[in-house]
DNA sequence: TAGATTGTTAATCGATTAACAATC
DNA sequence: TAGATTGTTAATCGATTAACAATC
C-alpha cells in the first residue's frame, strides 16, 4: 500500500548515529532537540540531518524542533528495531564470541538464539551461556524456529557453505562477517560487516599524514 | 610532489575487496585478470572496477588485462599495508580479544603491539600471549615507541578520555569500536567502525521483506 | 584478422548542500 | 515582534555508468 520509500544506505547508516545521540538526550530528560544540535556532534551539517530525519516521518516544530521521544520511536521503528528478531551465530571463533558478548544488541532488535560450530571441540562447550552446537543441527533448527536472521563469524573458506545452509534453511538475512564474497539467491539480504573496508580507509589516510601530503 | 589524488571513501573500501579476490588468484597461479572476471565477484560491473583500480597506477593490457601481483602489490602500497604499523588497543573486553586475535591483520598493515585496559582486575592477564597493562601507562609508552596507531575497544563512556590521552601522546589514527561519537582535534583521523551502522541496514531491509514491500 | 579488454572522455544518476518561504 | 528552525524546492557536487576509440 504504502510507497516503498527507498531510503538510500547513507542515510541508513546515520539512523543510528542520530539515535544514539537522542538516547542520551532522553536520559538527560531533554524533550526537544533541533537538527542543528545533532549536527554538532558530527562533521556533517544540520540540512543532512532534518534530510534524513524526513525519512522517519516525525514532524518537527519550527522554533522547538523534534520531540525526542517521537524520533527515537520513529527511528527504530524505521529501522526495524522495535520488535526483536531472533538470530542463529555460526562459527564461535573470535568474534563469534564478541558478537555474543555485545549486551546492547537486543535494543537494536537482535537477540541470538543459538550458536554452532564445526568443530567438535566447541560443541558442548558454553559461551555467554549459551551451549555450542554442532553446525549440522542448524538448518533444521532454523527451519522449526522460523529464524530469520542469520550471522557468519567462520572462516572465509567456510563461509560460503554456510551461507548455502542458511538460505536453504530459510534464513532470510545474512551478517557476514567472513572476508569472502559470497554468493546468494535473489531475495536474500546479504550484509556484509567487513572490519579490513574499515581498516582500509584508516590505513590510506594514515599514509598520506604520515608521507606530508597535505591537502588544503 | 605529486599530486594528493583524492580517492574516495568508496573506492577505498572496494580495494580490499579486490585484494582477497586478487589473493586468492595468486594462489592459483594465474597471472592476469580481468575487471570483468573480478566484476562477477561482485554486485557491481567492470566499469567501476576498473575505474577504481585506475587508482593505483598500475596498467593493464588490451586483451588480457592487469597482471595479478602487480595489482596486489600496488593495492597494498595503495592502502598503506606494506609496511606493517604498529599500534596500541586500548578496552580488552569481548571486541578487543577479537580483534588481538585476528591473525591476519598483519598481511593487511597493523601489529597490535599491546593491550591496555582500566580494570585493575584485566591487568596483569594475557589475551593471546600478549600481557594487559594499566591504561595510565598507554601514553608514555605510546610517546616512547612512536605509535601512530590506537584502536579503541571501550565503552561508549570511557571512549573520550582514551581518544583524548591518545591524541596528547601522538597518536596519529584512531580506529574507533566505541559506540560513541567521539571529538578530535583538526589533523588527526578517527575512523569509526559502527557494527550497529551494519546492523541497521540489514534490520531496515529486512523488515522491508518482511513486510512485503517488494521493490522492482 | 577479429574480438575482448583497456583507457578516457562524456552522460547520467543520486546524494548533499543551498535557498527561502512558512511557522512557532 | 523578531528570530530560530522547519519543510520543501532548486542547485551543486561527486560518483557511477555509458560510450567508444585504441590496442593487443
Amino acid at each position: 500500500m504504502t510507497a516503498p520509500t527507498p531510503v538510500s544506505r547513507a542515510t541508513l547508516k546515520r539512523l543510528p548515529l542520530y539515535l544514539h545521540v537522542l538516547e542520551g538526550l532522553e536520559r538527560q530528560g531533554q524533550d526537544h532537540v533541533s537538527c542543528t544540535f545533532i549536527a554538532g556532534k558530527f562533521d556533517f551539517g544540520a540540512i543532512q540531518v532534518r534530510k534524513d530525519l524526513e525519512v522517519t516521518g516525525v514532524r518537527g516544530t519550527a522554533r522547538l524542533g523534534f520531540k525526542v521521544t517521537d524520533l527515537i520511536r520513529a527511528i527504530k521503528v524505521f529501522l526495524g528495531w522495535h520488535n526483536v528478531q531472533d538470530a542463529f551465530l555460526v562459527g564461535a571463533g573470535n568474534m563469534g564470541k564478541a558478537l555474543l558478548g555485545y549486551k546492547d544488541f537486543e535494543s537494536y532488535g537482535l537477540n541470538i538464539v543459538a550458536v554452532f560450530d564445526a568443530d567438535p571441540r566447541k560443541v558442548g562447550t558454553k559461551i555467554f551461556n549459551k551451549e555450542v552446537m554442532p553446525v549440522a543441527k542448524m538448518p533444521a533448527l532454523a527451519k522449526r524456529m522460523h529464524i530469520n536472521i542469520g550471522i557468519v563469524t567462520v572462516s572465509a573458506e567456510s563461509a560460503q557453505s554456510v551461507v548455502d545452509a542458511m538460505v536453504a534453511a530459510g534464513i532470510r538475512a545474512i551478517w557476514n562477517f567472513a572476508p569472502a564474497s559470497l554468493e546468494i539467491p535473489e531475495g536474500i539480504i546479504l550484509e556484509n560487516a567487513r572490519l579490513t573496508q574499515s581498516l582500509a580507509v584508516l590505513s590510506n589516510k594514515l599514509t598520506h599524514v604520515l608521507n606530508g601530503d597535505i591537502k588544503e
